[in-house]
DNA sequence: GTTGAAAGGTTGACAAA
DNA sequence: TTTGTCAACCTTTCAAC
């Protein structure tokens, strides 16, 4: 509880979050070894850790490419505020569109699309632009993805902080 | 080993795939009760999937806004040839870039970039122009997240199969 | 893929720092 | 309040089928 109002992560808190972030499936005995602390000690610092909503949840990471989607874009959208605000449940529906996020700025909202081929692709964009009259789009395919989802890490945090002043 | 050359994912499978996306933490003998296996059976179909690279690894999700990163952007990247062909060493050292993506199109590359504060985004974003001088940035402030890293999923894949035609 | 047995991990209650 | 110890229970792992 202490977490919720504010969170103050000691070193082992730390060390635990960047184990984690690196291999979710480690067991508490095994994560114990690595931060010097019995496995229900371990146990109970994620417990609270998850409480906080730090840890938001643990997931598998699926390689899109390794499915047969082998295309990846970025797919920028402008729209109507009232289309824009309501983008995310208006692709709900999409399967394709991994990720979302609305935006301020000169794009409304931005969009992850994986698709199988060009011509699927195509078809998930003819989607997209049917949501509204108002939407258009401007898609960018990824050629590489030099870093994705980078952990946070106790020294990130440090660095961020001396950065700021 | 079959995975390999060709991934043919049996119902099984994506159940596996399914349930590891939304908690990797979960036991071989939980899944196994989910889908119908012994947990060995399950440990072996998951080793399987690792190896042939669909299940790239198991990560926690932490949340950058409850470790003080209040402030989430896009910036859209524009530099010369040479500079972006090596944007993702470029940037390694700057932990604030949680994801790097090279583009084709009109932006060369797309950053997330988390922040503390707005001073700190300015000097993220000072530190991005630093890089080179032929860099030039676009940043999006992120407004919400309606859709983040969603699932790979059986009906998702045979959605996209059946639109592809 | 399943079963069964050995090894080791998890989880609770309780004691101690 | 947080961590360590202990014991019961459950899971993982590997062999044989």
């Amino acid at each position: 509880m202490a977490y919720v109002s504010k969170p103050e992560l000691d070193t082992r808190d730390w060390q635990l979050l960047e184990a984690l972030q690196q291999d979710a499936r480690q067991g508490y005995a095994e994560l114990g070894r690595q931060v010097g602390l019995s496995a229900p000690a371990v146990a109970e610092r994620i417990r609270r850790l998850e409480e906080a909503g730090v840890i938001a949840g643990y997931r598998a990471v699926v390689d899109p490419k390794r499915l047969g989607f082998s295309i990846d874009a970025m797919v920028r959208l402008r729209c109507d505020g009232g289309v824009c605000a309501r983008i995310g449940a208006l692709v709900a529906d999409v399967p394709e569109v991994l990720e979302c996020r609305r935006l301020a700025g000169e794009d409304s909202a931005l969009l992850h699309v994986v698709a199988l081929s060009v011509a699927h692709l195509e078809a998930v964009l003819d989607r997209l632009l049917k949501i509204h009259p108002s939407v258009s789009t401007t898609t960018l395919v990824v050629l590489q993805t030099p870093h994705a989802n980078r952990p946070l890490t106790r020294a990130m945090w440090q660095a961020a902080h001396a950065m700021e002043g």
